[in-house]
DNA sequence: ACCTGAACACCGTTCAAGT
DNA sequence: ACCTGAACACCGTTCAAGT
């Protein structure tokens, strides 16, 4: 059974981080215990590591993401879809910027699997729908488009939507491609 | 003029730096210090910051990177060429891991020009060979495609070819596609 | 003119001691 | 059962003191 004030000291922490990122990406972890009002050992015992805590604040826009899938399918073509949350998801990773670094798995790191694997998932549905529909081509590897996601992310601004048309231009099947544009 | 021992510190720093970076990327300055038998002071007199020694180190692989395209264009299609110079680049930025991360700049970050500016140059070549023949469209961007390296860079090693071959179909002129496959 | 190395203000993380 | 906060082993960088 949890002390209240454990449970307390959960969400004080939860939300003085959240204030704290939004604020500064690389907000150190001392610093949000000292804002949170607790010792760095309770807010390790809470959450065990950096990647941990980041993880757990941006699940809820990682939720939010994911349940648009459905409707953005139902009211748009594939590509169109795959389009629109693409841009939803690089915006996502540009204002909560620590969100992208976890999103993005350097070659070795494993990445967390509470995030990782439904945002996958996610792709997996709209890059089906795509291939079920004859527009994209049906090697198409959800890793390798989150992989390229990442890249869109870095990149200044202005320049994630051109980089996003060129790489559905090259997710079309050879000779049908112009779908996206 | 140079005093002798500065001289001789200058080339150890370097010899160290070279050495521990291939072992482990991130290496810290006070190690490579210690390794190249000076004081930190020394380090940061000859390079201000870890960027800068970064660089200076792998402005050979850049060179000879850049060496290389005149040579591809000469033996290969437009965009052959650029496949290969790619595979090439990524290649080196996997063994030598912190290259990928002073090529890559992040959102707002400037880079450094010295190394930067003549791999944008490089790529722009490639590019406008592809251009000039009418196989890549004219309005691809080369720090697009730089950014876009960055992501094959960190992907797992067998995802790079398949990544940029779509990347390279993306940058086919429509109803032109299939050039590089 | 250049070097040394102690020092600064941090960092992520741990753990003995408390309640 | 949980919290505190001093402490550890670092980090990149600086700068007074030396030669």
């Amino acid at each position: 059974m949890v002390r209240s004030d454990a449970r307390e000291n959960r969400a004080r922490i939860l939300a003085a981080a959240r204030q704290a990122f939004a604020e500064d990406d690389d907000t150190s972890m001392n610093r949000i215990a000292q804002l949170a009002g607790v010792g760095p050992g309770t807010l390790y015992r809470n959450y065990p590591s950096r990647e941990v805590l980041i993880l757990e604040i941006y699940q809820e826009e990682i939720e939010r993401l994911i349940g648009t899938v459905d409707e953005l399918l139902a009211t748009a073509t594939p590509v169109e879809a795959l389009r629109r949350w693409t841009l939803d998801l690089v915006d996502g990773m540009r204002t909560k910027h620590s969100l992208g670094a976890a999103l993005s798995p350097d070659a070795h790191q494993s990445m967390a699997e509470k995030s990782y694997g439904p945002v996958i998932a996610a792709i997996t549905r709209l890059l089906d729908a795509g291939k079920a529909a004859g527009v994209i081509r049906a090697d198409a590897e959800p890793v390798d488009f989150l992989q390229l996601t990442g890249a869109l992310w870095r990149a200044a601004p202005d320049r994630s939507e051109p980089m996003l048309a060129l790489i559905l231009d090259g997710l079309g099947k050879n000779g049908d491609v112009s779908v996206s544009r």
